[in-house]
RNA sequence: GCCCCUAUAGCUCAAUGGAUAGAGCGCCGGCCUCCGGAGCCGUAGAUCGCAGUUCGAAUCUGCGUAGGGGCACCA
């Protein structure tokens, strides 16, 4: 709210001062408003004057008191615009080169006026302008029930997803089924021998078989159902199909538990349609026409330049040419090629090329066909390498710039006995998330999961966030947003509302204002998730607003003050009740209103 | 070997290149005639190492050290 406001004055008052010949012409920069961490220094400060000093050839100090002196002080109608005849908006200071603002209390409670307005609309912005964008998330392989680091995936992209929403994007929410390839083959193979088990027979388990207690379930409840109509054909054949069985039966299991997260798929798009509907081939067509495949041995190549394989290598798996090569300033040159089709693989609709390949006409169905931009794909940090051929693919198929954003996080190691183990679906240890949120439901398991940066491993010792769980900072969030609304309740009752003062409302206590400088970042915070796609920053902020109100609330009672006070005080509390509850909204958790 | 990510308080994590690096948990010490004590206040405690860029570096660059991931006809 406040901030473009600030810039567009800082703007204009440099404007100014050039103009009268108090600073000389200078080149362009970015003029950035900030919060100062000592809040001494106001609200938010500017470094300009500093940024300025060495092409002005001028102190700093000298600088920002030049454009101090241009800076024309709106009044609070100019950034709230039903708040008339409440005086100037913020004052300005110069102190060591910043020029610091500080809003002034008439305007801190026009902020709160302002949020009670916005009422349900407080929160977002309008960053997408009603542009269409979409989320790719969770598209783990349906070879097994979503474990927690499916459960990380999907909530750091349904939380991206809500931001994008508030943000004023047209949010489409999509799981990729990875429903081709081998280790479906394996799956099912893995899924028979289950099944066959179930009935009775020694069926031993395919090599590099699923492990996991949720295929032997899937292959008994097949067994369940179907009888041993599969034992009497082909074995190739019934693990094809049954396999088929399987994946429904684990997708369906799947979006059960994505449902007790609170997440729902606008799409479950399947990996396998891209070849059954011909895009896959219209596509190496294509990249074909634009000589971008190569032929080598039998087997298909994606070369961005189209510049040919070194004769006499079989393979690119060799170091010097797989690997990612980097220019004298550390920026990334091309991938020279990536294998799309093996010579092994006999074409058949039911295989795709490889897993690359399959992204090609992915990327292509999302953006060109069914015009997302941005695309967000929202991977773990095993498809870092597959980073660069994508943006290459996109290239090499004229997707617009930016079109395409890749979200990597890392994983979540599991603590057992001390030590950290890397949880994996055919070795069948890992965590599952319904298993863990039977322990701690879904409003903390969300918040955990997004309460650490994605760029960081996240180790889970299960019996520490059991341990944790009463204390954990989810509650206390929770909790001061049932308080406000019991406050609430109580104050309808007991009828300590009154009218409005008619000059408006006015908040002096220290408690007060620090709470309204809180909870009027939240679009701030919005628009800073939704452009850096790193949604921790809530957590931080959801416990920042809580314990902002928690101080308010020891310091300045409500009930039994003067009239305006009570009434002020109630207002305060009812928008900072919307923030917190627009925060946890964004984050997929729940506002409850009494615990 | 090459590429990506990470290293901040005893522990788990924050900090759009800004001013005195913040929280939670844990430790120690205070606060309930009162709107919900799942709370509030206070004490102690940290930027992996060495250079460099910058008016200013936890943040950017280089070289180390340690950990994770990738460089599959797996996904």
């Amino acid at each position: 709210m406040v901030r473009a406001h600030l810039v567009a004055q800082i703007t204009e008052a440099l404007a100014k001062a050039q103009a009268a010949g108090d600073l000389p012409p200078l080149p362009k920069i970015n003029i950035t408003v900030e919060h100062p961490r000592q809040a001494e220094m106001g609200d938010y400060a500017t470094n300009v004057a500093l940024q300025l000093a060495r092409p002005a050839k001028m102190p700093p100090q000298k600088i920002a008191e030049l454009i101090s002196r241009h800076l024309s002080i709106p009044d609070t109608q100019a950034i709230f615009p039903a708040s008339a005849g409440r005086g100037p908006a913020f004052t300005a200071e110069v102190v060591g080169g910043f020029i610091n603002f500080r809003l002034t209390p008439a305007c801190l409670a026009c902020a709160v006026e302002e949020i009670i307005r916005q009422d349900a609309r407080w929160g977002t912005i309008d960053l997408g302008k009603g542009r269409k964008a979409q989320v790719e998330h969770g598209s783990a392989n349906p070879t097994g029930y979503a474990t927690i680091a499916t459960g990380r995936n999907v909530v750091v992209g349904d939380t991206l997803a809500n931001t994008l929403e508030a943000a004023g994007y047209q949010v489409h929410r999509e799981w990729y089924i990875n429903d081709a390839g081998s280790q479906v083959r394996i799956f099912g193979q893995s899924v028979f021998a289950r099944y066959a088990q179930a009935l009775g027979h020694d069926e031993p388990l395919p090599e590099r078989g699923y492990l996991g207690d949720d295929v032997k379930e899937v292959g008994a409840l097949i067994a369940a159902r179907e009888g041993d109509r599969f034992l009497r054909m082909p074995k190739e054949q019934a693990a094809r199909e049954i396999g088929q069985l399987g994946i429904d039966l684990v997708m369906e299991r799947i979006k059960h538990t994505m449902a007790r997260l609170n997440i729902r798929y606008d799409n479950f798009f399947s990996e396998k349609s891209l070849w059954t509907s011909g895009l896959g081939e219209q596509m190496l067509n294509l990249l074909r026409a634009r000589g971008l495949v190569i032929e080598h041995d039998g087997a298909l190549w994606f070369s961005e330049d189209g510049s040919p394989i070194r004769s006499g290598q079989g393979s690119l798996r060799s170091e010097e040419e797989y690997t990612e090569t980097h220019d004298d300033e550390g920026k990334p040159l091309p991938v020279q090629a990536v294998l799309i089709r093996s010579p092994r693989v006999i074409p058949n609709p039911e295989e795709r090329p490889t897993y690359f390949a399959s992204d090609i006409p992915y990327a292509w169905n999302k953006v060109m066909i069914r015009g997302f931009n941005p695309a967000i794909y929202v991977w773990g940090e095993d498809h870092q390498g597959d980073v660069p051929r994508l943006y290459a693919a996109a290239r090499a198929l004229g997707l617009p710039e930016g079109a395409i954003r890749i979200v990597i996080y890392r994983f979540i190691t599991l603590m057992s006995g001390g030590q950290e183990v890397r949880m994996g679906k055919r070795k069948g240890n890992a965590l599952l998330i319904d298993d863990l949120l039977d322990e701690i439901g879904a409003d903390a398991f969300r918040y955990i999961m997004l309460s650490r940066s994605i760029d960081t491993k996240f180790a889970f010792d299960l019996d520490v966030l059991k341990q944790q769980n009463d204390e954990n900072p989810v509650y206390y969030i929770q909790y001061g947003h049932a308080r406000i609304c019991s406050i609430e309740r109580k104050a309808l009752e007991e009828g300590w509302e009154t009218a409005a003062p008619a000059d408006g409302l006015r908040y002096d206590h220290p408690s007060e204002q620090a709470l309204i400088r809180k909870i009027m970042q939240l679009p701030e915070i919005v628009e800073l998730v939704a452009t850096t796609l790193q949604p921790h920053h809530y957590t931080t902020y959801a416990r920042e607003v809580a314990g902002a109100f928690s101080k308010f609330y020891e310091d300045c009672r409500i009930k039994g003050s003067p009239p305006e006070v009570a009434y002020a005080r109630l207002m305060l509390a009812r928008a900072t009740r919307l923030t917190l509850a627009r925060t946890l909204r964004l984050m997929g958790m729940t506002a409850p209103d009494r615990m």
